[in-house]
DNA sequence: GCGAAACTGTCATATTCCTGTCATGGAACC
DNA sequence: GGTTCCATGACAGGAATATGACAGTTTCGC
């Protein structure tokens, strides 16, 4: 199982090699950069689940990188794990406020980097985890491929699995019809915008079992989102 | 304004005043407890924002607290930062595969910790991080399409939501009828100007509950604002 | 392969909720 | 007191969503 696309950014050739082999080991794609420059066009031409970046690079500074990577829309939800020698509070919280989502100090141990890695991604992308989605009284095994309501297994068509999955990635917020056509049908196939109705009917209806309460809320002339406490 | 409610679970008196005082400066509401399995009551019963974790505490210790939060449904996605004495990486690692989202090694600075739960709530609550607008006791999540006032969600139409969104971008400011029109209904349409009366009552009358004070002004012969001290 | 069962996308229809307008009453201003 | 402006309640039409049904397709067990 693949475990994610990972950009790693480092122009220290033997500790780029160290991490590549670690990640690579442990099912992870890396592409692998010295560059601040070209760790942009990289990460805005296929935006990869997480970045690792050290602060000292060639080209411009590995905190710009950061706040570039979090001003373009493209990818401005891809997780920062900032690399750096400097161990100096300041550097540290300065990094953080930053947009990076964690901040390793060399020297550290590959193994703790990669939980770490995983510790983010499991925030993130819960299902490149192999995570257990939850959501209320709602589970999700990715692996199994098996949805819980209460303890109860719920049957679910394909499709139906996937929209609830992507609903469960990002718990509470609202996407349009267009949007979930996108992300859950794919960006390419054409289909009416209204078959998001029928499929959201169609999932609500299987996982409101025995008088539970409504788990995705329609708004109006705006889509639909998981929620527990508006129906 | 309110950044969050933090569980620290910490039996070190001295340990918890200090994080306690740091905390609450930076205006997150504390809950403490030195006991793991009070904790666990705690956060069962008002799941906080986040947990701040000692790995050494009264009762069972926090690598089980960190376990069970995360299998309970109601607080299976509050995220965990272990505080600990322990450097070893194996702990570390475990920590981290336990379900933690972070790991911070005593002795850490207060300002660091700050800063990395600044950073775990970005990912975690995107409305903590300024995907929200804030008026006196009113807020506006526009990820998640949901208005509250003192805590409580509000229902509102699409019209409504759009206009009480326009005021909280220029809180304060009067706009006259044509402007809202222009900026909330669109440029082209060709709608009475005394229709915005009736959405403003629409709107007065869905956020103005409990005998809370009117929070839209209105502006004899100019129009209508944002405001807290006149109704 | 074959038939049954399940899944998909679409439509027509029902239903719900929202919207813009008006008539009327009331408040502020002069 | 008269005028101007705003608030309110009611309402019909409309827009957006929910629902039920259906034919085409895929999947699965055998």
């Amino acid at each position: 199982m693949m475990n994610g696309n990972l950009l790693l950014v480092e122009d220290d050739p033997a500790l780029a090699d160290l991490l590549k082999w670690h990640f690579e080991r442990e099912d992870f794609r890396v592409s692998h950069t010295p560059d601040g420059d070209e760790a942009l066009l990289l990460a805005a031409e296929t935006p990869p689940d997480i970045i690792l970046l050290d602060w000292m690079i060639e080209g411009i500074s590995g905190l710009e990188v950061c706040r570039r990577v979090r001003r373009a829309p493209e990818t401005a939800n891809v997780p920062i794990i900032m690399l750096t020698g400097r161990g100096e509070e300041a550097d540290r919280v300065r990094g953080l406020e930053t947009g990076a989502d964690d901040y390793v100090t060399k020297p550290f141990s590959p193994r703790e980097l990669v939980a770490r890695v995983r510790a983010v991604l499991r925030r993130v992308r819960p299902a490149l985890a192999g995570e257990v989605l939850k959501f209320a009284d709602l589970e999700m095994d990715i692996v199994s491929h098996k949805v819980k309501r209460a303890g109860k297994t719920i049957p679910l068509g394909p499709t139906e699995f996937r929209l609830l999955r992507h609903f469960l990635e990002h718990p509470g917020r609202v996407f349009s019809r267009a949007r979930l056509l996108d992300s859950v049908w794919g960006r390419d196939r054409d289909i009416e915008l209204r078959t998001v109705d029928v499929h959201i009917r169609r999932l609500r209806q299987a996982i409101n079992i025995g008088g539970k309460p409504e788990l995705i809320r329609t708004v109006r002339s705006a889509g639909y989102a998981l929620d527990d406490d508006g129906g």
